[in-house]
DNA sequence: GAGGAAATAT
DNA sequence: CATATTTCCT
């Protein structure tokens, strides 16, 4: 257990003492020891909100059960009718706390760059709680508009678990009262039964995905159906690759310095730790970059040609 | 089916 | 509020 940190510990020393420049290992550190701040803070926020929830949980319990009694003793001791009252009580209050259920296991893997290590550490979304772990992630790291932290992992524990498989669309009826009662929210045009589970691009399927585009030639002459058919992965359709594909072209051009369609794709190193310099906190300027930085001068960009621009000016929705 | 943009979901 | 993913249109 505590083995990955260790692991990851004795990577940060043994990267730091790598580095040859002193106020560079300097900077190293106190950008790792910020990082764990960072986490640390997380954490306590976990620890205040946690008891938080395990008292709402209880609550609710007590409350059910007090129900329960009541109605058990107005209708002299009958137990049988009340059984669906119930579940419906019971889907109410579960709406309430399902805010707090999803995000007790997670288990942080930031700062594991150790490719091998975290192969089986795969970012996946649940179900439900869904967890979007997806970013773009390149080589260097690039690619990813983290925004809330670093890198979320769970880890895959099934047995035979397949990292690429997409969490398998478990059909949980019944109490899965999802949050659609705020103010206002738009209709839901699906049933909760058949909701088309959102893609979670995890990095080992961006993975497969980057090495089709390789395969094919670049980003810009790729096409989805052929993208697919390399990537053969139980359960991807055409238009999420289709979609995945609009965006990476997007985020390739605002930045071209990785779209090298070049090979060399293999264990493309990651994780690279999805650790941002945070921007405030004091003035201290350390108005580096990011760590390493790798340059690909090179754009595939080819001819844009667009035949016709056609827009649409109406639309009858 | 591919491209692209609006609509939604998180 | 920004992004990611889905849906709709051509």
């Amino acid at each position: 257990m505590g083995d990955r940190n260790l692991k990851t510990i004795s990577d940060i020393l043994a990267e730091v003492s790598r580095t040859d420049d002193f106020s560079r290992k300097l900077r190293k550190l106190e950008f790792y020891v910020g990082a764990f701040e960072d986490e640390l803070r997380k954490i306590d926020g976990f620890k205040r909100e946690l008891p938080n929830c395990m008292r709402l949980l209880i609550d609710a319990i007590q409350r059910l059960k007090e129900e329960e009694l009541m109605l058990f003793k107005s209708e002299g001791g009958n137990g049988r009718a009340k059984a669906s009252n119930d579940s419906r009580e019971r889907k109410n209050w579960m709406s309430s706390v399902q805010l707090w259920t999803t995000p007790v296991q997670y288990e942080t893997n930031y700062l594991t760059r150790n490719q091998d290590s975290i192969l089986h550490l795969t970012s996946r979304c649940d179900q439900e709680g869904e967890g979007n772990g997806s970013k773009f992630r390149h080589k260097e790291g690039s690619f990813m508009p983290f925004k809330k932290s670093y890198d979320v992992a769970m880890v895959e524990e099934e047995r035979g678990g397949n990292p690429l498989r997409q969490p398998t669309a478990v059909p949980v009826h019944g109490l899965t009262v999802k949050g659609h009662f705020g103010p206002g929210r738009p209709k839901l045009h699906q049933q909760e039964l058949e909701k088309k589970h959102r893609r979670c691009w995890s990095p080992e399927l961006h993975d497969r995905f980057v090495d089709a585009l390789n395969q094919l030639g670049g980003a810009q002459i790729a096409t989805p159906k052929q993208i697919r058919g390399i990537m053969k992965v139980e359960g991807l359709t055409n238009d999420e690759v289709k979609s995945h594909l609009q965006k990476y072209r997007i985020h390739v051009r605002k930045v071209p310095t990785l779209s090298n369609p070049v090979a060399a794709h293999s264990a493309s190193p990651q994780g690279h730790l999805c650790l941002l310099p945070r921007p405030d906190e004091e003035g201290s300027a350390t108005g580096g970059a990011s760590l390493e930085e790798e340059e690909e001068g090179e754009k595939t960009e080819g001819c844009v040609s667009n035949g016709g621009a056609h827009k649409h000016v109406d639309r009858n929705v």
